[in-house]
DNA sequence: GTAAGTGCAAACGGTTTGCATAAAG
DNA sequence: CTTTATGCAAACCGTTTGCACTTAC
């Protein structure tokens, strides 16, 4: 409820700001709407809204909601049909639809792929982006089996931003495994004790990490026993998470037996350098929303870690290079 | 006006099945809006038919340009103002919007990047996709700048559909040209006499091919003196085509000087197989209309060369083979 | 002659506005 | 006590429908 009250308050802040007052109507309004956390047209508020005040009227909603538009709580959404639809729009994910042309059951997910797509067209056109809109018009897979439509599992827009945050855990949890298989592998492989040492080190840290993450994810399973079914909400590429680690297969031809310490770590500055680089730009393309600040989190930790493998770096080259003055290199 | 022809036979064979009549003023909605090329709303419709026939309905003309969106004709668009506008759909590209929220000017574009989206979303979701509408609002240039506004270019659609086919023949003399380059290097590189004169061969095949392409390129220019400077249309990931031949600095590595004829066409087979794949997935993205049909016959032509080759290879090879039987080998 | 089309007016549905009254600051 | 909000009714606007009349086949 911390986040309600948030929104409460920037409510509030953007009535005194234009020199509006506060209202039992009003109030009514922006509580319904922040309970029911999904698309509600001016119609379903109104009615959720007269149950609880019989005497409101239907232009008080249609204008309180437009004042949630108007300071950043919701958007307007258009699914097609003739009405207008109000969703959740602060600290949530910005997200695409589906809609089944035949029973209207809407999904809703993510791909940042748009707003690569976007922020390219922008710079081609130099055009200024202020939103976009993307909608898949089809058939369920239950309408297309002419099977009874399952009747549009009520999927809420909270539910939605922990599902993001789900399927951002899983893909730095994956990202991570990775690079500690990669660290792992590369040790095995090493012959020279320094090096391989460094090597099991490194795998160390990425290993605490992991757990860490996993712990986190763990917790968020534990509150609640559907999430992990649920179905995917933030898609990507796959191919390019493939590329932040080389697979294990290409192990030998990357890291020579000989490897010493000192070469290990620059290994590890390399991979570090790009999942840091990568996280950068991709936690970037998300609107703010818990979601977003995983990848933020990841990126910071990343970035972290890889200062302290370049400041080991530093030291152990200073140390070789005395050693090397004193004709021991 | 071939075209013209040809769209107003689907309107009356439309009107045949469904047991509908001819009339003049439903012929009269429809030549205006073969006529205009452009967004039209109802409104504008019924301004210029008007003016040919004063006594026409408001209504007659919704309805006619809904039939055309039954038979095909046209498609109904959203740009976000309360009105629907319809647009040419049969023999056009499908295409995204750009809209200036401030000046209302609209960019149309085309990216096959949305349809790979939709196609992965679909088949993660068990959807069948019907259609989707992507859009991006935003300020355009002019906007940005507060310059005055260049009052909405009118870019017609039979413009659309010419610059896919500039962009769509840029791209493939694009291609053509990197496998020139490619087949001319490896010939430079190669000492043996066999497969260098093999390489020169393919690269002739290539040189001849990118010939006929550029011919149709400076055709396309000769009939239109503006459409070189047009906006790009057609929008593609640089890096793909990239990845279909390898740039000329990794040659050395690839092509061994020793490369024999046989070893030679198996290098080239390979490349204008990969060419040919990529081209075989990418033409079955685009709607029917001039541009795609450029890549059709693209791949058409690089699955025919692909086969010359893959012949010759055994040719060749029965012939060695029956040296080699013979103690020649 | 029969079935569909046309043009008009009226209806429709979501949205917006004008205005007298009520409530907030 | 001024200013904005509310609730009602009426207006709006793009679109659709009902219906008497007209036209195509």
């Amino acid at each position: 409820m911390q986040t309600k009250a948030k929104e409460k308050e920037i409510f509030l802040e953007y009535l005194k700001k234009n020199g509006l007052k506060q209202t039992t109507q009003k109030a009514l309004v922006l509580d319904t709407f922040l309970q029911t956390e999904g698309h509600l047209s001016v119609d379903d508020t109104y009615r959720i809204v007269k149950q609880k005040d019989a005497s409101i009227g239907y232009v008080t909603v249609y204008r309180t909601l437009k004042s949630l538009v108007a300071c950043g709580l919701a958007r307007e959404v258009d699914l097609g049909d003739g009405r207008t639809r109000f969703e959740h729009f602060y600290d949530h994910p910005h997200h695409h639809h589906i809609i089944c042309t035949s029973c209207k059951k809407t999904i809703e997910f993510l791909s940042t792929d748009l707003e690569q797509l976007q922020e390219e067209i922008m710079k081609h056109y130099d055009f200024e982006a202020l939103y976009h809109s993307f909608q898949i018009y089809g058939l369920c897979s239950d309408c297309k089996h002419k099977r009874v439509s399952t009747p549009a599992a009520k999927k809420d827009e909270t539910r939605n931003d922990q599902v993001f945050v789900r399927d951002a855990l899983r893909l730095v949890i994956n990202v991570e495994s990775k690079g500690l298989s990669f660290y792992l592998a590369a040790a095995e492989k090493t012959k020279h004790p320094d090096g391989r040492a460094m090597f099991y080190k490194i795998a160390a840290d990425e290993k605490e990490h992991l757990n860490i993450l996993k712990a986190k994810y763990e917790r968020l399973m534990a509150r609640s026993k559907t999430l992990e079914n649920e179905p995917q909400f933030l898609h990507y590429n796959a191919a390019i998470l493939n590329q932040l680690f080389p697979p294990v297969h290409e192990i030998p031809k990357l890291i020579p037996e000989e490897t010493n310490d000192l070469q290990a770590l620059a290994i590890a500055i390399d991979s570090e350098r790009e999942s840091y680089e990568f996280f950068q730009t991709y936690a970037q393309r998300f609107k703010d929303s818990k979601g977003k600040r995983v990848f933020v989190n990841f990126t910071a930790a990343e970035k972290h870690h890889l200062a302290q493998l370049q400041k080991e770096y530093q030291r152990l080259k200073s140390v070789y290079g005395s050693q090397n003055a004193n004709g021991l290199g």
